[in-house]
DNA sequence: GTTAGCACTCGTCATGTCTAAGTGCTAACC
DNA sequence: GGTTAGCACTTAGACATGACGAGTGCTAAC
């Protein structure tokens, strides 16, 4: 019994049962694939298959299909990624050439990914822990009630309400915002929590109150924006492949609503030297998602943000490697410097 | 044959189907509801009704069902709001009353609105005609780049990085914004396009080029605050009632994707005296809702903003009603002066 | 290590039968 | 006229049955 051909009936199975979602026999193997050898053998092959936990037969009598380890195995030894066509990279390029907007590259990518690969898409918005302090804006809605602008210099922009809890005039208003920007401008988003304190102090003791109420504000915009965000399109390709999630999509879209679950899924995929992650069926950390799978990959500074799709385990994984590892690659072209 | 009767036995049938899903007989109906009368009436009744188009027979002898026309006189006529509990209404307000920001608003009013009704919550933000510029800023990020920020007296912020085509210094700039400020703070963001040439006009020609581009960035922004967006919760709530989309909630989905279905749909539906809007099957006139309904209302400042669920028509429509009607009324509340 | 052959296992499909639910109609009743 | 009882008729769904085919595992021979 030869490894390599264990293998490659390994992969012939993969590729069948991502075709035509049938658990495929020992005959059809040898029938549609040229391994040289008989069905007999190939059943062999299968039993050793079955043994080490690759594939399973849904019942005596039915051909085998992959185990999560089966997938597993065939992602990281045996598939190859299958380049694009010509055609979708063009289209990957012109579609994204066409945007200006953080939130509209953002939109249009998430938009591209599920098109091409027909399933759920997702993007993180990228992390902003390098970013720095370009402005911080203060104005005066009512007496009290001030919005707190902060502008970095990635061009996120993120404002808040807060009561500062003292009546405060534009003029005062206007002299902390002075205050707060000489003293912050280009001060990193991480480093805030640390710098905030000594420009609090440095107020006069009279508005030290609504200063104090003001660095917690910038505090708070300053970690929302490290908390994370995503965009995500394509849902309606769920339904689709409903029949691949046996009970229901209930949990995949449970999950995909509650983007904390995505979001720690996503941080929590080691970046993979091949330059796609894959995490497969249980290997997934939340339940819901034990039927599905996630291929995504990082972009760019860093790769600290990621990008990818999720998917029904029983997912064509060389395909849809191949556009999220193109897709992340013309992300970072255009986010890029 | 008795007109009131008549109706009865439509509510009946209604509310029968909505709660068992299953086809209701002329037997089962004198059973659960004491009508005073035989089923043999019941079923006089019943083939009247189906005479108008008002319930329907899957086939030959199973029970009826409500046709769309049923549900809609149902709802014009015979059901009456349910109240809702005074747990719910606590719920409402304790949990709406816990948050500042407007989008943190409208967040938990989608989740709490799906929890509520076990569908799918749909918010669409505020419109801002109304709103009037309350401050510009502008930022140089780059010799030509300018993060232009515009902020509404509602508190809402818009922003957008344009290019300039001309270089510019930081004080060339801060005078730009200053102009621009002074002339336009306190207009309505409606009447900016009108507002903007005479500024650019009274620029110093050396910046004629830049104030053009600040302009049609200003524009852009004001129209994209008019621009309509909308908040989602509880997609999951689709898949638990996969059952009533017979064909696949996949249609569903893409709606709920494609906001601009939602949104024109939200906003076609014409405000109605009881105070909720209903929207029935293939009332709806996107396809893909046929077998879907839309509870939905306004709220806000003359209740231009729509805040609804979507769910199939074999829903509860008075709770749901109830329940929509309760959360605009605190959101309005909450939103309000 | 490979192959042919064969007995055995099951899921699937087509078929047939039975039952319960529900209807529509007719004739009697108030 | 509206209401009722009764009955013949229709049909979906549940169930059993059996043939079929796909596929396996094993053994013995190559």
């Amino acid at each position: 019994m030869s490894e390599p051909r264990k293998l490659e009936v390994l992969r012939a199975i993969v590729e069948d049962y991502v075709h035509s979602r049938e658990p495929v026999g020992s005959k059809a193997l040898v029938e549609r694939h040229h391994l040289g050898v008989s069905s007999a053998t190939i059943r062999n092959d299968m039993a050793a298959l079955e043994d080490e936990g690759l594939i399973t037969a849904p019942h005596t009598s039915a051909g085998r299909i992959p185990t999560d380890k089966g997938y597993r195995l065939f992602v990281d030894q045996i598939s190859a990624v299958k380049p694009l066509s010509q055609a979708e990279r063009r289209a990957i390029q012109t579609l994204l050439e066409g945007s200006d907007d953080l939130d509209d590259v953002l939109e249009r990518t998430v938009r591209l990914l599920s098109q091409l690969t027909n399933q759920v898409a997702v993007v993180q918005y990228p992390h902003l822990s390098r970013a720095m302090v370009r402005h911080i804006e203060f104005v005066l809605l009512a007496p009290r009630q001030v919005l707190i602008v902060l502008i970095a210099d990635t061009g996120k922009v993120e404002q808040r309400v807060i009561d500062v809890g003292q009546d405060l005039g534009d003029d005062a208003l206007a002299g902390l915002r002075t205050r707060f920007l000489k003293s912050l401008s280009g001060t990193p988003l991480s480093l805030l929590p640390q710098a905030l304190p000594a420009v609090v102090a440095a107020c006069e003791p009279l508005r030290r109150h609504a200063a104090q109420a003001l660095a917690r504000g910038l505090d708070a915009l300053a970690s929302s924006t490290r908390e994370e965000r995503m965009v995500m399109a394509g849902t309606a390709n769920l339904a689709r492949s409903n029949v691949d999630f046996p009970l229901s999509i209930g949990p995949v879209l449970e999950a995909l609503e509650e983007q904390v679950v995505m979001l720690r899924l996503l941080s929590e995929m080691a970046e993979d030297p091949r330059g796609v992650t894959v995490s497969i069926g249980r290997e997934n950390p939340y339940d819901g998602l034990a039927e599905a799978s996630v291929v995504a990959t990082g972009y760019g500074p860093g790769s600290s943000a990621k990008v990818g799709v999720l998917g029904p385990t029983r997912m064509d994984y060389p395909t849809t490697m191949a556009a999220v590892r193109a897709v992340a690659r013309y992300l970072s072209r255009i986010l890029g410097p």
